[in-house]
DNA sequence: CATTGTTGCCGAACTTAATTCAGCCAATAT
DNA sequence: ATATTGGCTGAATTAAGTTCGGCAACAATG
């Protein structure tokens, strides 16, 4: 029941709870209080407006991989972060520390960035793949079929 | 303007156009007006809930990188966009086709994945880096300080 | 087996926000 | 100088969010 209303407001988080209920066969204050424990549970962390990357123009996109000499939560991560053309830090097994998302408006504000990156203490090099064209990009989904129970336990308190 | 709002939007849509108003210096209908606008011309894809991946059983995250036989909008492709574990598809330029953004249960239904990519007709090879731990991960940002006009005439019609 | 407590749902009432509309002001163009 | 357009405000209306009491199902307990 909570996976079929995750599913639509991760689709439509304008959807009104009557219409919410309607679809899952349920009142408006019944799912109300699904999607409140939801909230606060941390399974929704939060309601946002996903934007169009070219329209703030961010055209380009691209994958960064970073050496790093230190582990964890390094000043050089913490200095990798403030960017704010940097959208995703992902510690990666492979070949590399980091693995980073980032948006730039062109080939010449992601050399910057780069440049920026290289100049960052602890930082040793850098590799890049930029995205040509980007066929699917979706949110989190909420359509897992698994065994329950789920682990809600893990969520984050605040 | 529609820079503020966007940013907050980003932030909390479940703002009201009253608080997004008095944060902005502007009338709730204003705010309204201009979200509408937004909304329609694509700058604002939709409202979404974002959802904890550990809270619905998405504990893995890996990168895969693919390559395929054709180029473009080709059956693999969607063949592909089809599993529920793949949530970006981009093209890369660099040394693979395709760059894979995909979440799973755990290594074993990875590996089941994996299986099913080289199934595929098309697919030629596969690369995997698995992400150990995600420092940062937050939707586009629409923070760009920016020379105007914005390329708006850019986005979707939907 | 009955009792008591808990959980989750519903329907109704109430409160708040979304939405519409008329009128106004400023900027631009004729 | 004047008409026109676009965008804002404030009030009124409509719709939604939110709270509450009561009920039914289930589980644990005496």
């Amino acid at each position: 029941m909570d996976r079929k209303i995750l599913g639509a407001l991760v689709e439509d988080a304008t959807l009104s709870y009557a219409d919410l209920g309607k679809r899952v066969g349920l009142s408006a204050p019944a799912v109300h209080e699904r999607v409140k424990r939801l909230k606060r549970s941390g399974v929704i962390r939060r309601m946002a407006a996903l934007v169009d990357p070219r329209a703030v123009g961010k055209t380009l996109l691209a994958f960064v991989h970073v050496d790093t000499t230190g582990w964890g939560k390094t000043p050089e991560l913490m200095a990798i972060s403030e960017h704010p053309e940097v959208e995703e830090i992902h510690s990666v097994a492979g070949d590399t520390c980091m693995l980073l998302k980032v948006r730039t408006t062109d080939t010449h504000a992601l050399e910057g960035l780069l440049a920026r990156l290289y100049a960052t203490p602890g930082v040793v090099a850098t590799r890049s793949y930029v995205a040509l064209s980007t066929y699917l990009e979706r949110p989190v989904q909420a359509d897992v079929t698994e065994v329950w129970p789920a682990p809600q336990a893990r969520a984050r308190s605040l």
